[in-house]
DNA sequence: GTTATGTATAGGTTATTATCTATAGGTTTT
DNA sequence: AAAACCTATAGATAATAACCTATACATAAC
């Protein structure tokens, strides 16, 4: 029995033949002449090194060992209509993986997007890898995921990138700071206390840093935090004051102040990015398109800014 | 996903390189080049319609589609492995199916081989069929069964046939017969009685006739009968007299005499038949290669006449 | 920066496969 | 006895599969 000189073709025709009982029926049931039905058989027997049906006065009686291998071919095929369905279900975006990276901040928003879809999509994989800049941005390079999440274009080869949140930044003070009773303050005021940043290469880092070169400002102290939680509790607690995503602040924190700040409307974008030099899996354009129509149901409105279409996902 | 364009080498060769994570080492274990190994694997993609490996900085990982049909080919390579196992045991003719059809007097002797044999390989079915000589040459020419067994050599086209055993016929009479008290009697003498006979186309009968024929005698009277118990039973009770193969005869019967009588050696043999022009099925050759060694043992040894080796089972 | 290692692509050869038509030889039916 | 039906065999062809060598191009290792 050599499997290599069997074929998924000649199967087929094998098992029309038991099914049917008769070699002229399957040649007319599979659009074949009967001499090929003949052939393929008796080359099936030669690979199996087996009489798999006898013919006698015109009729046809399928082995034993070809009522084994028509079980044997039933199960097989099973299998692979199995993977067949597998393979369906991959496609729809109802099954796979959906490997998404995205940088700290990111995780304040981006989970009211993945628990409806994952309620929706329950076979869906979805591992989440958490990060900084700088590490999201490497998991790029490699590619070793499907969708990355920034805030700040990266401006990269082979990426592709849509907006689809705004993302206001807002400055924070202790609710006890000299500032904090103020209705309207400036820039150039705050560069006067401590700042606590996150470090060089955050995106909310870097717009505040250019914000203050293009006006010429400079900070007379700053403190470098590892995450934005640890910033929010130090501003809570007067270690100084900090500029931070406004989905980052919790509603009705009474020991911290959001300032108006005049002349200064920072805001970046949270971008999805792709790789284009790669084929999006299933279920990671499956999760785009759920995004491009769900953005403004499952985020908050205001913020939202829909530019998926970008992303080609069709 | 296009079966027809899959074939088993290809999927071995994708199991190997899930195996070996690596298109090169899968070459070298195969014996084949690594262009070829890429080759198989495109073409396998294309096939199924679905990345199965993904390869990135020289690292290869395996895509949910990949693990999937990897599994799928594992199930299906078992499934033809269960198969081969099975063709092993036909094979060895620990599996399958012998039919046996056999004239009606067989059914005394035959079982005392079949029943041993039986044990011996519990996996093989052997149904069995009895008839008159007339039915069994019928299923001999539509080629119905394995093996046939005949007392009396059928002269055909397509047939082996190969003596195992004597089958001595003997004259029976009713122990308050005339002839019953007389050492030994003649022929010619016992054609005064009436003659219990089967059917014409009996072997026994046959023989019988042929023995009277060429002497030149003719039986005053005659009964025909349907079977051999009925015969028996007849001359018991004083019907009349009978020739009848001595596998028939029970021992120690009181009711019954049996006469010696003289210049009679009639005898004919029993004979295992098959068609040369079909394939013997493995369970059929292992049976009679068991008849070949086990005659002296399960049978009388009496009338064993082991010429088996004629049907070149090997 | 050079060298090894791993993969992809192009181009070519040979064997095999999947078909066909035509034909022959049996059975069964009419 | 002829007609109808089934299967087997021979011979031919076009497509495909399964390989190869040579080469190019990345990445990793030294």
């Amino acid at each position: 029995m050599d499997l290599r000189h069997i074929s998924f073709r000649l199967l087929e025709v094998f098992m029309s033949v038991v099914k049917t009982g008769s070699i002229s029926k399957t040649a007319r049931a599979l659009h074949l002449t009967q001499p090929t039905v003949s052939l393929q058989i008796k080359r099936l027997q030669e690979a199996v090194g087996e009489p798999l049906i006898l013919i006698q006065q015109q009729k046809l009686t399928v082995t034993e060992a070809g009522l084994a291998l028509f079980r044997t071919c039933q199960q097989v095929f099973g299998q692979f209509d199995d993977y067949k369905d597998f393979l369906a279900e991959l496609r729809g975006g109802e099954r796979g993986r959906c490997k998404i990276a995205m940088v700290n901040t990111a995780q304040y928003i981006l989970p009211k997007l993945l628990g409806p879809y994952s309620n929706m999509h329950p076979h869906v994989e979805l591992p989440l890898e958490i990060g900084n800049r700088a590490e999201v941005l490497a998991r790029f390079e490699r590619g070793e995921d499907d969708i990355y999440v920034f805030s700040h274009p990266p401006s990269l080869e082979h990426a592709k990138a849509a907006r689809f949140l705004q993302n206001p930044l807002e400055f924070i003070v202790p609710s006890e700071h000299p500032l904090a009773a103020a209705t309207e303050t400036t820039l150039a005021e705050l560069t006067n206390y401590r700042f606590l940043l996150r470090e060089p290469g955050s995106a909310t880092r870097m717009l505040f840093e250019s914000e203050l070169q293009s006006r010429g400002l400079v900070l007379s102290d700053s403190v470098q935090m590892a995450s934005n939680e640890a910033i929010r509790v130090a501003v809570s607690s007067g270690m100084g004051v900090a500029v931070l995503s406004r989905h980052v602040l919790p509603k009705g924190d009474e020991s911290i102040k959001v300032l108006s700040v005049s002349e200064s409307q920072l805001a970046s974008h949270w971008y999805f990015v792709i790789r284009t030099d790669r084929h999006l899996s299933h279920a990671a354009r499956s999760f785009l398109q759920f995004a491009e129509h769900n953005l403004e149901r499952f985020l908050d409105a205001r913020w939202v800014c829909n530019e998926l279409h970008g992303l080609d996902l069709n």
